[in-house]
RNA sequence: GCUGAUGUAGCUCAGAUGGUAGAGCACUUCCUUGGUAAGGAAGAGGUCACCGGUUCAAUCCCGGUCAUCAGCUCCA
């Protein structure tokens, strides 16, 4: 029978042969390597024999689809060796995940898992891994399959079960342990050699916050002790640029009790940075025929009553605050505030679109667990605006936002990825009629692909109000956080009322886009600080160049420099203590300043400045102003293509 | 909110089977005037997160609260 290569190539093989057999035949090192095939489109184990003409793919760790198999019987491994250890424990879920694996288990007798049993757990897997057993496939029956949980009483997998009813179901063994699980698997568990458990968590059980939560158990795996070392190594490096960290060390906020939880303060370094990046939004905005506006904090309560925010998501509001008779709400949001104003006078078609932009600072009651850092908190600026338009209209403006929004992370060479938040069919989740909807979504997917956005659908992950492009980063360690955002709104213009004369003298409804490119300044910032790991570039910097005298000599000459470039608007400090200019420049770098100027009697004699780059070292000795020239370039925003 | 971990000087962290604590850096003063990542000395600095309990005695043991971190759930 004939097998077909990935890169083409056909050989001739006997009828029956395996996965392992054809990596043999190969070379003996992907036989080593290989940790399973894929046949025809699906994957399966390297021992499964194969009867008919393929076209195969021998999968390594290299693969994405390889790693997922390793990481899979990892966390078979991982699950052996609890069971070893606590005899009893039920199991529920254990996947491979992006970076490793997880096993959901629940240890018997109230008995609990924490951190320090984790070298007990890797310590046994080593064990077993040095067994060398192979993974077995077993197929039985479904009523086997009830009949083997039952007895042993996993409640957990008797559910998982419920699912297949009907099916043929697989299990796979090694060793002593018994699991159900679709597959595929390496040939054995010596192949896991490199392994780590990093990390205990709760879980739900099924992601339901109403069930039983079982303990989570997260690990890592890898065929090569470098590739082991070498992710450990880029752990540590991710937790130095952590926002919290940096963000202490740099000075540039704080976080307080005896402020509140989730309320961050920005320090003058940081609010520096969020006033550049802040009118940086602006310019963009004025060339794009915003207006801004200003409102206050809180609202009348029956605002949000009008737009549905309350009692939908009373859970996440803090309560109202009773002023005589009225209740009024902190605000979580701003549109309904820029819709009076919308309403404040009467529009023509002529006046739209009509684009109100502020920077407006919201406050949502975040469960106590998830705050974290400026990632996720209670109180936040979003740099949003409201675009009241007509139907016709709607396209270019979601466009001309998209842009706006797409500007934002190429000018800070952010890698971000976009992705079409539309509904699902879950009841009361949300506003509107379904006819709005699809016309809404149908239009956010048409310009999408107008202007070849490369994104991804994402179902039910919608506003109650409408559909959404989102924006999405990673942080250092890998987490994604929704940036920006465009939302497509016909449901708020029916809900307060708005409207414009038509060119037909009738009166018709706006559509509403809301829009915020940054998103929030405080997570905005989160990201930026992890992105340059605080080495900010010039144009943001708070400051952008420290001034070194080597002795007190040069403090009159260091004086006549400082004042040189602040007078040209540069952000400068001086360094006039009594310190060796070795300390002088540590602390220069450690403050991740761009540059600094080392003054000594030379450079006074000469009338130049020895200047120092940070990360980069001395870059020689040059005259001010011809300094100043090229710092005037790095003050103008380049957007890296 | 839930699970686990953590909370000691401004910062980074030690610490003792229960007898009210230490280092480095930062800070103040003095000495030092030094050429591309930390010169030296002295001084000052703590309700050991908070509240209760056990105890002759609690920073340490127990219970609760708050906060921080990671994960889960949620996220206009």
């Amino acid at each position: 029978m004939k097998i077909t290569m990935p890169n083409g190539d056909i050989k001739e093989h006997a009828q029956g042969i395996n996965g392992l057999e054809i990596a043999k035949s190969i070379s003996e090192r992907l036989a080593r390597e290989a940790v399973g095939i894929i046949v025809n489109g699906n994957r399966q184990d390297l021992s499964t024999p194969i009867n008919t003409d393929a076209t195969i793919k021998i999968l390594t760790f290299d693969d994405e689809e390889g790693k997922d198999v390793f990481w899979h019987s990892s966390a078979h491994l991982m699950a052996a060796a609890i069971e070893k250890l606590y005899p009893g424990t039920k199991f529920g879920i254990g996947p491979s995940i992006e970076n490793g694996f997880y096993y959901d288990i629940e240890l018997p007798d109230e008995q609990k898992l924490g951190l320090e049993e984790l070298p007990k757990i890797e310590a046994k897997m080593k064990e077993l891994s040095e067994e060398k057993s192979d993974y077995n496939r077993i197929e039985l029956s479904w009523d086997e399959a009830v009949e083997h949980f039952k007895k042993i009483g996993d409640n957990y997998k008797l559910e998982l079960l419920e699912g297949l009813q009907g099916d043929e179901i697989s299990f796979y063994k090694q060793g002593d342990f018994v699991d159900l699980c679709r597959g595929t698997h390496l040939p054995n568990t010596s192949m896991i050699k490199y392994f780590k458990l990093t990390s205990v968590a709760g879980a739900y059980w099924r992601g339901d916050s109403s069930r039983n939560m079982m303990t989570r158990v997260y690990g890592i795996s890898f065929p090569k002790k470098k590739m082991l070392e070498d992710y450990l190594k880029m752990l540590e490096e991710a937790e130095k640029r952590d926002h919290k960290k940096l963000g202490k060390e740099l000075e540039l906020f704080m976080i307080t009790p005896a402020i509140g939880a989730g309320l961050p303060v920005w320090l003058p370094k940081g609010a520096f940075i969020r006033r550049k990046l802040e009118n940086f939004i602006k310019e963009e905005l004025l060339k794009r025929g915003y207006v801004e506006v200003i409102t206050p904090h809180i609202g009348n309560l029956d605002l949000y009553r009008t737009s549905g925010h309350y009692p939908y998501y009373s859970d996440s509001q803090y309560d109202p605050i009773k002023v005589e008779d009225e209740e009024y709400l902190l605000k979580p949001m701003n549109c309904p505030h820029h819709h009076q104003i919308y309403l404040s006078k009467p529009h023509s078609y002529r006046d739209l679109p009509l684009r109100l932009a502020e920077f407006g600072t919201v406050y949502r009651y975040e469960q106590s667990g998830e705050l974290s850092g400026l990632s996720r908190v209670r109180g936040f600026t979003q740099d949003d605006a409201h675009i009241y338009c007509t139907q016709g209209q709607l396209k270019d403006e979601i466009k001309s936002t998209v842009e706006l929004t797409q500007l934002v992370f190429k000018t800070f060479g952010m890698p971000v990825t976009t992705r079409l938040s539309f509904r699902d069919e879950e009841e009361g989740k949300y506003a509107g009629d379904m006819e709005k909807w699809e016309l809404a979504q149908k239009v956010l997917k048409e310009v999408a692909d107008e202007i070849n956005l490369d994104y991804t659908i994402a179902l039910g992950e919608a506003s109650f109000y409408g559909p959404k492009i989102d924006f999405i980063v990673r942080d250092a360690i890998g987490r994604k956080w929704q940036l920006g955002t465009v939302q497509v709104d016909y449901v708020m213009p029916e809900r307060f009322g708005l409207e414009y004369i038509g060119a037909d003298n009738q009166k018709h409804t706006p559509v509403i886009i809301h829009r915020a490119p940054f998103g929030s300044l405080e997570r905005f910032m989160s990201i930026l600080i992890e992105h340059y790991a605080g080495n900010f570039p010039f144009w943001i910097s708070p400051v952008q160049v420290s001034i070194l005298p080597i002795s007190d000599k040069q403090f009159e000459y260091a004086q006549k420099v400082y004042s040189r470039l602040t007078e040209r608007g540069f952000r400068a400090t001086i360094d006039l203590r009594s310190e060796k200019v070795n300390r002088k420049i540590a602390e220069s770098e450690q403050q991740k300043i761009p540059f600094a100027l080392i003054l000594g009697q030379k450079e006074e004699d000469e009338g130049t400045v020895s200047v120092r780059e940070h990360l980069k070292g001395n870059i020689g000795t040059h005259l001010l102003e011809e300094l100043m020239e090229r710092f005037d370039e790095l003050n103008k925003v380049v957007v890296k293509e």
